[in-house]
Parts: structure tokens; sequence; C-alpha cells
DNA sequence: TTCACTGCAAAACGTTTGCAAACAG
DNA sequence: CTGTTTGCAAACGTTTTGCAGTGAA
């Protein structure tokens, strides 16, 4: 019946793997993880690898469809926010939220002058304890 | 004649092998990875492995004695410098110095305002090209 | 003896890559 | 046909761990 693969690249490049990995981290709230993108994936697309997983999320990122967001030891977590923004991660249940703070601008200035290098980029992270994690303690 | 293996930790717990290490750490201007201070301290013990280092490594950080630094891909760094500071790392060459922005405190109470965490710390990373890369393009 | 620490090799972890097969143009 | 992308498995670099052996108290 309806025609199997064909044109089913809205934009070149955008394979029916990359689109479902697009989608699996644009439609989680949360950031995911590789794995949970993976998971995710394999709704769209049962048979979807873990290398494919990770070449589409590298592709992604560099048609900047995608932010990548890296701290510390765990597992890089993906990002559909592409603009430049902060972030606000709990010791107690490791949930990474986004975060806008309004001085950064003038604060790439100060550390580049401090420095002397030439600034490109200011990346931010809040460590602390997320209001579920406060109130119950742990109860996720 | 002098005794050999005896009394030879200034404090409980510091072994010659970790010794070793918080002296590699503290030699070496730059913020060494594990395989750099794993090199440094083979200068001292050349029989210390390269699991005891990770070890010592881990041992003197909980101790406060050295500050782990990770950002991105890269492998840890090491830091003798335990007190709160920032960092600047060059996107050309990897250089990663220290950064003091006196505007932090003040920072980390809008951050935690706006994000609603109880705030524990701020890591702020300035990434942009350092004096010596824009001046002669890689030198290095 | 007891208990912590070392050193080795092997495992673990997240991520990338080599390569043959499948596919798009 | 040509170039790109997939999927698998195997490799990678970094870090941790299991465990027997060593050393200090």
């Amino acid at each position: 019946m309806a025609r199997r693969a064909k044109t089913i690249e809205p934009a070149p490049g955008l394979t029916r793997q990359r689109a479902a990995v697009l989608l699996a981290v644009q439609e989680s709230k949360r950031h995911p993880t590789a794995n949970e993108v993976y998971i995710g994936a394999r709704k769209r697309l049962p048979t979807i690898s873990f290398a494919t997983v990770y070449n589409s999320l590298r592709y992604l990122k560099e048609a900047g469809l995608i932010h990548e967001i890296k701290f510390g030891d765990a597992a890089s977590r993906y990002d559909r926010e592409t603009e430049r923004h902060d972030h606000a991660i709990c010791s107690r249940c490791g949930t990474l939220v986004d975060l806008d703070l309004p001085v950064t601008d003038e604060l790439l200035k100060m550390a580049a002058r401090k420095s002397r290098f030439q600034a490109e980029s200011v990346h931010l992270t809040l460590v602390g304890i997320c209001p579920t994690c406060r109130e119950g303690p742990d109860v996720r």
C-alpha cells in the first residue's frame, strides 16, 4: 500500500532515524540522557541502534537542533533548548533544570577581562537541592 | 642508617603513595590530569600504580586537600587550589586557568531565587581563546 | 592479629568507530 | 552508480573494583 521509504526527509540529512532521535529529545520534558533518547526513539523506530542514536545526536548537535549538556561524571544530557542558558542540578536526585540568568553577558565581559581570554561563552551551573527534594526528604 | 619505612605519615591516612600524589598535584603549575599526576608521582615513587593514583586522588579530594575539575569530555584535572573559584578554558589548546570572579556570591543568590533550589555552589566556566593562542595562531 | 592500603588485571561506563549492507538521489 | 547512513560488534579512554598480597600497629 502506501509508499514506504520515500521522501520522508523534511530536510536534507534529516533521516527517519535522526528525526526519531530529534523527536525523542523534544518530547522529553526532562533532559534525557543518550540512553533515554534511545528508549524514546525506539518507540517510534524499534530497530534503531544505539550507535545510530549517538551518531544522530552528534549530527543534530552540529546542526544546531539540539544542545548537549555535560556536567561532572554523569552521562551527557540533551536539551531541545538551543539558546544559550544555564542550568541548575540537584545534588540529591540529579534533576536538571534550565535556568535563565540575565547577568551572564556582563559576567562574560568581566571573566574575559580577568582571564585575558577572548571570550566565546560562559557556562554556569548551580548545584543545590531542588524544591521537591527540599520538602519531602527523598520522595522521588 | 636512617630509618626507612617508619613514621613517614605526617597525617593519619596520608601514606607515602598519597603524599606522592598530593605533591604531584601541588607542584604542577598547570592542572594535571590523572595521567599526568601518575607520571609525576612515579618520579618519586616509581612503583606506584595507576589504580593507586586514582584511589589516592579520590581520597585527597574527599579529605579536601585537592580539588577536581571536570569539564566536557576531557579527563578530570586536579587542582591544588581548594578554595571556591572559577575557570577559563581555551577552546583551541585546552589550557585551563583559575579565575576569580567577585560576583559569584550574588550570582548564587540570584540563581537560587530563580530556580527555587537551595543553593550549594555555583560552577562557572569561561570558554574562549587564551592569550597565547590569540597572538601566535597555535604556537603551543 | 587486625585492619587499612597497595598493585595488578579485569570490569565498568559512556561514547565512538570500522565495516559491510541498505538506502537515497 | 555514487555517496551517505545504518546497524552491529568491537574498540576506545577514563575511572572503578575484586582480590590477593603487603605493611603498619
